[in-house]
DNA sequence: TGGCGCTCTGAAAGCGCTTACCGACACTCA
DNA sequence: TGAGTGTCGGTAAGCGCTTTCAGAGCGCCA
């Protein structure tokens, strides 16, 4: 019924081993034989059956994306640099492989779910970008589930999440880094949001309400921590009240960052800066400053995170940290594909860089 | 290296047939037989090998969900709804799908480049949402690839799209449907923006602004002729400036709503209300009206389409009109996984019902 | 009790590709 | 000129499943 590689070798008056190299480029054929074989495909209007050469080859020409929200930016931009790096050399030649991508709306289980259909898929990549959730059991299933895939032969590419705790069932093993085949594209969360959190010290503010993300985060902890080390260093005394100042959003929206800013305005009327999970968040962060009549940055001072596109764009323009979050994917694209050597121990921390914009100032003077 | 079948068959000390036959649930096997299978492909953490299945099969487990952009809630609504009904019985069990979905950013080559790979894969199944574009050339590429794909038993959904064109080629054809195995799930969108604008015109406007989505989408062009066509019937003096009355916008986002509006109040600086494209222009337009210190619905009324989730949050509530995109793309999944019949004629049309909410009211008396 | 039909299981033939292995041929170099 | 070397192409053995076909076992009726 279709064509398959026979068909395309005997019109080419070939083997079909001769065709599948032509297409597959990594064997050497006489140029005349090439192009017979490529007008024959042409003519028959050959397309590669996938299951097949995945079965024979022992690998698929999927690459899976697993996203928290398909919905966000941040794994927008992501996702589309990871593809961005997909093109093979033409789409009925071989190599091109098919991004796709898994919405797994945070849950646990579904990361685990599509991971096992990945699996099955015989995928040759997956890239799992965002936040990890912290909780125990899930995690370390997860780290087995991703090495055992590893293992298979999937290359595994972590972006912009922390590196896989050390393999369960052996505790007695030293802090070693488990050459696990595992790559790692981790953001300098806590050192950005250190460098926020300090810019504002600087800037001479004191009292700085933080709305964070949900809080089984792997992200959430690490902003939370950065942060914290910042008013150790600079500010003791404000330490203290840290733990009154910081209420934990449910999600990473707008709406968190909106109920969260009016939680602190209730606690701490007399606050004069508010950071947020992340940008989206800050933006409901402003909208509820402003609803309760605060200017920024004059009233209150307003940070965020990520630096997504809209950041530059609002007014005022959001200080934020900037996640280089095309170039991460683009990376893990190309480790995904093994088109660039991991960094040693497999683990890299992107940094985290700030932006100083219009939303942070100095405090009004009392 | 990795478990088989045979491994599983061995240890439950039966044949590889049966054990795919308790796999795949489609054969009679004795209870006891069952329960011995089941437990070793546990025991040895068996994973079907996706491509050999789909190889002897001749169809695999993944389905294609091809949006225009992913970071747009209204193809994450779709999305979503299509995978939630590819949950199958289990994860190791057969049955269970890959729903993937593929962001084509709105290109045409793109979309053609997946359906390729998707063939290619052999995918179950590809549901198509959004937009069309009107290009011809490409159209009938299109609709010739989803034949193709059709032909070779991938089943075809096209939810939120107009129906394909006749077949290219044979142009003697009489207008019937042609059942080539291609089922259509379309918006009312001719209707529900009748009934909008007919809103509008019985609370007394008759000077409306119209800011609609990219020109050479199908969307755009239905939903614009339903405003003519209102217009046409309660106000043929209104029908008469409606061209002036209409900017179009280069896309279907908020900034487009916001330079729209803007335009539009310089061409006609007493129009009393505005349509958009989607809710998500509307909030542009609402944006770019406040900006100009107009109020909402007492100086200009807004009506948007859609009836996304922030819609009926929005401040004012937005009078818009709902697209039941939930349970169209449950449809939709239903029908790509073949679970539904497909409605008479392969074509069936999703109601749009108008929802009045807070941003219209009559127009302020001169 | 023999024959029939029913239910369940096994043997084996592919599905369409990749690739190890080998042979053919054309050179080059001594 | 014959061995050595390198380039190219064919042969055939799977990859791990699904499914057809046939057969085994068994209860039942006449």
């Amino acid at each position: 019924m279709t064509v398959t590689l026979a068909d395309v070798a005997a019109r080419a008056g070939v083997s079909s081993a001769t065709v599948s190299r032509v297409l597959n480029g990594n064997y050497p054929v006489a140029d005349g034989t090439r192009t017979r074989v490529l007008r024959a495909v042409d003519e028959l209007q050959y397309v590669v059956n996938g299951p097949a050469s995945a079965l024979a080859a022992a690998t698929s020409d999927l690459v899976g994306i697993l996203v928290n929200d398909v919905a966000d930016p941040f794994f927008g931009i992501v996702a589309s640099a990871v593809q961005s790096e997909m093109g093979g050399e033409g789409v009925t030649g071989a190599g091109q492989k098919l991004a796709v991508v898994c919405n797994t709306g945070g849950s646990p289980e579904r990361e685990l779910t599509y991971l096992t259909l990945l699996r099955r898929q015989r995928a040759a990549a997956v890239v799992l970008t965002g936040s990890a959730v912290e909780e125990t059991a899930h995690s370390t299933a997860l780290a087995d589930r991703l090495r055992h895939l590893a293992a298979g032969g999937t290359r595994i590419v972590l972006c912009g999440r922390p590196p896989l705790p050390p393999r369960s069932g052996t505790t007695e093993q030293p802090p070693a880094p488990a050459e696990d085949g595992v790559v790692t594209l981790t953001f300098d969360n806590r050192g950005g949001s250190h460098r926020l959190t300090a810019h504002l010290l600087t800037l001479g503010h004191r009292r700085i309400g933080y709305v964070t993300g949900p809080a089984d985060r792997s992200t959430t902890r690490h902003r939370l921590e950065g942060h914290r080390r910042a008013l150790g260093e600079q500010a003791p005394e404000a330490l203290a009240e840290a733990e009154r100042l910081t209420v934990h959003g449910g999600a990473y929206d707008r709406s968190a960052g909106y109920d969260g800013a009016l939680e602190l305005l209730r606690r701490a009327p007399d606050l004069t800066a508010v950071l947020a999970a992340n940008d989206t968040v800050a933006l409901g962060v402003c909208a509820a400053l402003r609803d309760r009549g605060l200017r920024i940055p004059e009233d209150v001072s307003v940070g965020g995170f990520d630096d997504l596109p809209f950041a530059a764009d609002a007014s005022p323009a959001l200080t934020t940290v900037r996640l280089p979050l095309h170039e991460a994917g683009a990376r893990a694209g190309r480790l995904a594909l093994g088109l660039e050597t991991p960094p040693p121990g497999d683990v890299a921390t992107v940094r985290a860089d700030l932006m100083v914009r219009a939303s942070t100032a100095p405090p009004a003077p009392r």
